[in-house]
DNA sequence: CTTGATTGACGAATCCCTTCGTGTATTATT
DNA sequence: AATAATACACGAAGGGATTCGTCAATCAAG
């Protein structure tokens, strides 16, 4: 079988067009080129261009039976986030998720629910280890 | 004056070279070029290269007084993690850094003294609002 | 069934990152 | 001082990401 791209990283451009599908669960080129269209200039067959390569690389899969083919992200937020993450980490913080975290809290932008959110997961991660 | 580019995101490349930079505070072309190489095929001129790149975009200087001249970073690392997670947080976490440190967190790779440190983060983040 | 508006496929142009080859300047060694 | 080794500058090639223009296919009205 032909070996599709081995999990690249996805680009800047790319992540724009994912948070749009990943938010709505499957999504039209129309309607991601809406959504981004309010932030950026940008061109609507350039957001088409976008979604065929990356649905060539693995990223987004399309169902073409229906008319305006809708399309879907072939692999999870939270998986592709936790890529991202583990790139960042070692590439920038000598590898150490704690080093992250910290300088992510310091940017004092948290809600206090997720603060909460945040205490309880480290509860249990050292509840872990008695 | 000229301006240089205003603030771009480093590649990861130029990341690379720049981990090799502030570990040291300051570093050589060869001193640079011995640490990557260790792990990556590379060749010396190409960090060469690399390097009087990021001269021209203001991410290195260079003392040029020296011999070998030496090469420092222009930005501390912890402006630039901040950006870089800033980054990363608007583009794949809704712009949610609680979310983003959730997922940091979920990892497991965290220490016990970073853990530590993360939840007297916390608490300091928490005793801030009276 | 025509016609006008969307949608989809393709290819080309551009830009920037990445990588080196080559030639020159500087330092070290004898 | 002569020669070898190292450091530096410059330019250019290769590739992938981006961006669009153009044209064909499909759909919605009349």
């Amino acid at each position: 079988m032909a070996k599709a791209s081995p999990d690249r990283k996805p680009t800047d451009s790319e992540l724009a067009i994912l948070a749009v599908v990943w938010e709505r669960g499957s999504a039209t080129v129309r309607e991601v080129y809406d959504a981004i269209s309010e932030r950026q200039e940008v061109g609507y067959t350039t957001i088409l261009k976008f979604m065929q390569i990356m649905t060539e690389k693995g990223l987004l899969e399309k169902d073409a039976t229906v008319r305006p083919q809708v399309f879907k992200a072939t692999k999870p937020q939270k998986q592709t986030q936790s890529m991202l993450l583990g790139d960042l980490v070692d590439r920038a913080f000598s590898g150490s998720p704690g080093n992250l975290v910290l300088r992510a809290l310091s940017m004092r932008k948290s809600t206090p629910e997720e603060l909460r959110e945040i205490r309880k997961m480290l509860d249990e991660l050292e509840g872990d280890k008695p």
